[in-house]
DNA sequence: TTGATGTATGTAATATCATAACACGTCAAG
DNA sequence: CTTGACGTGTTATGATATTACATACATCAA
C-alpha cells in the first residue's frame, strides 16, 4: 500500500515511475552495468511505492514476484542501486528510496516528517557546498554524505 | 582499547574527558535532570574511549563495572545522553559518541574516515543554515538533523 | 562450440542492533 | 506511611544485516 503522503512537495508521480526505469537503463548502459531482473524489479518497487522502504518490505514483494526469499536477495539489489546512484539509503529509518534525480550530482538531503513519516528528497547543492567547506578546513575529503533532517512537513506542522 | 586515531583534528583529549563530566553535571542540574550512576558511567565511557561505540560495546564495559548486563541498560542511558545533548548517535555506524560541545547549538556534522574509521565531530553552523534554507523552501520545519560525511581523513587520504 | 573467467543469484545459517513488557527499588510529595 | 514518578534489572523477542557457500548465467578468447 503506497503511502499517499510520501512526498509533501507536489510532484507528478506517474512521471517519476515511468521515467525512472528508462533513466536507469540509460545510465547503466553507459557504465556497462546490468539491470538484471531482480535489480529492475527492486527499482520498480521503490519507484512504485514512492516511500522509504525497509529491506524486508522490499523482500516481501520480491518473494511474491517469484524471486529468492532470503535477505541477501534484497540487500544485494538495494546495495547495487545505491552504488549506482539510483536509490538512497535513509539511515535514520533503516530504509531505502528511489532517487529522484539519478545521474545528477549526488548529495541528497532527506526531510523526514515525524508526524506522518513522509520522506522528501530535495536539492542539496548549497548544503553540500557548506559541508565541503567545513570538511576541507580539517583536510577531510568528502566522498559521500548523508544529510537527514527530522521535523514537520507543512501538513503536520499546521496541525500542531 | 581506545582508538588513538579517533579524532584527526588535534585536540586536548585530557581536557575533553576531564571537563565533560563537569559540564554534564552543570547542564543537567539546570534542567532538573539526574546524572545517575549508570548514566554517569556511560558518559565516562564515551568520553574516555573517544570514539564511536556501539551500544553493545558500551554495555560490555558497564557489565564489567557491575551494572546490569541487558541491552536496555545501555540503550536507556545512551538515549538519555542523546536527548540531553551530551552524546550523539552516528547513524551510519549504529554507534554513539560523546558530544564535544554540550550546551551549544546542536547540529553536529560527523566526518567518518573509511580508511581508519575515525570519526570527527565538527562545527555545523553553516551547514545547518544551508539545510534550513532548503527546508524552508518546502515549508518544512527542521527540529533535528543528522549530517554525516564519509570520506578520507588527512592521514588516510595522504596514503592513497 | 567449448572452456575459462567474472558476475549474479539462491539458500542456510548466523550475527548484530534494538525494543516491549514487566518486576522491583528508591525517593520525594502529599 | 502511602502514593506516584522515575530509574534500573531482567526476560524475551523483534528487526536489521552479513557471512559463506553452492549454483547458474554472461562474456569472450581459443
Amino acid at each position: 500500500m503506497p503511502d499517499p503522503s510520501a512526498a509533501f512537495a507536489r510532484h507528478d508521480h506517474h512521471h517519476c515511475a515511468r521515467d525512472g526505469l528508462a533513466q536507469a537503463e540509460a545510465l547503466l548502459a553507459g557504465r556497462r552495468q546490468r539491470l538484471t531482473p531482480v535489480r529492475r524489479k527492486t527499482l520498480e518497487i521503490l519507484l512504485a511505492e514512492h516511500r522509504a522502504m525497509g529491506a524486508y518490505d522490499v523482500l516481501q514483494i520480491l518473494v511474491a514476484e517469484g524471486y529468492g526469499n532470503q535477505p541477501p536477495v534484497a540487500y544485494r539489489a538495494l546495495e547495487f542501486l545505491v552504488e549506482q546512484g539510483l536509490a538512497h539509503r535513509v539511515q535514520r529509518l533503516n530504509a531505502f528510496t528511489a532517487c529522484m534525480n539519478p545521474g545528477e550530482a549526488h548529495a541528497p538531503v532527506f526531510l523526514i516528517c515525524r508526524g506522518c513519516n513522509a520522506v522528501a528528497e530535495t536539492a542539496a547543492a548549497p548544503v553540500r557546498a557548506a559541508l565541503d567547506t567545513v570538511a576541507s578546513a580539517l583536510d577531510f575529503t568528502v566522498e559521500r554524505s548523508n544529510i537527514e533532517a527530522l521535523g514537520l512537513c507543512p501538513a503536520c506542522g499546521a496541525g500542531e
